[in-house]
DNA sequence: AGGAGCCAATTGCATATTCT
DNA sequence: AGAATATGCAATTGGCTCCT
């Protein structure tokens, strides 16, 4: 299991710890390369899950002039990542993740696994990269989100003396629209970075899309006007 | 009329069985 | 013994119905 490119943990202890080095700190950046385009609202229910559609896929990357392409590349492939996801109002540009409600308890509209799975492999045009990816992401209710990510390294030095971990990287997502069940076309077909993360073993659902949201919008045309305010590609 | 939840059909995956 | 095929189960998805 332990790979010639893993990092020992005796290594982050050493290269995080603050005061035991003089090297720069790493920067980490981390990019939306498959947005969210559309959901169909899940309600209350427990039961009835919907997922966001496509499920969103970050990159993760690690700028470090310290630092060898190995050390990188070994960096990238370590789990000592999280990339934690939240729901966001484009227009107030503020967090919209919990529903006040005079008739039931406050809840989240944000419902799911809302911390990224990591995977280290190749994208469709063949670069290794480190992904995060969000397969079981739900909105309660009807209207048009974006999602907010951050980024969270988690420290071993930090982790010991139980520091607070600071949020490394931040990004978000374009804008989606949540529809109710009466008015969601449907939904789309994997695209083929969701289909290539698949191939290599990433835990991804494939879709094969229902032909109704396939007509008015599939992945490779890219024609998304309708349910993308910004009108920009699934993924870039 | 719109929203929330239920239901049935479909799809994918794991396991069992059969064949070479 | 290993590969191929069949079967069953669980998860997913779209559409329908009921309630507010």
């Amino acid at each position: 299991m332990t790979s010639s490119n893993q990092l020992p943990i005796s290594n982050l202890l050493s290269e995080n710890s603050s005061g035991h080095s003089h090297r720069p700190p790493p920067v980490y950046s981390i990019t939306v390369r498959q947005h969210p385009l559309s959901a169909r609202a899940c309600g209350f229910s427990e039961r009835d899950r919907r997922v966001i559609d496509p499920p969103p896929i970050l990159v993760l990357e690690v700028r470090d002039p310290g630092s060898s392409e190995e050390e990188i590349v070994a960096r990238l492939r370590s789990s000592f990542y999280v990339v934690y996801c939240s729901l966001w109002n484009p227009w107030s540009d503020e967090e919209d993740n919990i529903m006040p409600s005079s008739s039931r308890l406050p809840q989240r509209r944000l419902i799911g696994t809302l911390v990224g799975s990591h995977f280290y492999g190749r994208d469709d045009s063949n670069k290794e990269q480190c992904f995060f990816y969000f397969s079981d992401l739900s909105v309660r209710t009807a209207g048009t989100y974006c999602l907010k990510f951050d980024l969270v390294v988690l420290d071993a030095w930090r982790v010991m003396t139980r520091s607070s971990l600071a949020v490394s990287a931040t990004t978000k997502s374009n804008v989606f629209a949540v529809h109710n069940a009466k008015d969601f076309k449907g939904m789309r077909p994997s695209t083929d970075l969701t289909r290539c993360l698949r191939a290599q073993g990433c835990l991804i659902p494939v879709k094969k899309g229902s032909a109704k949201a396939g007509a008015s919008h599939s992945p490779e045309a890219g024609s998304d006007e309708e349910d993308n305010e910004e009108g920009s590609a699934p993924y870039m």
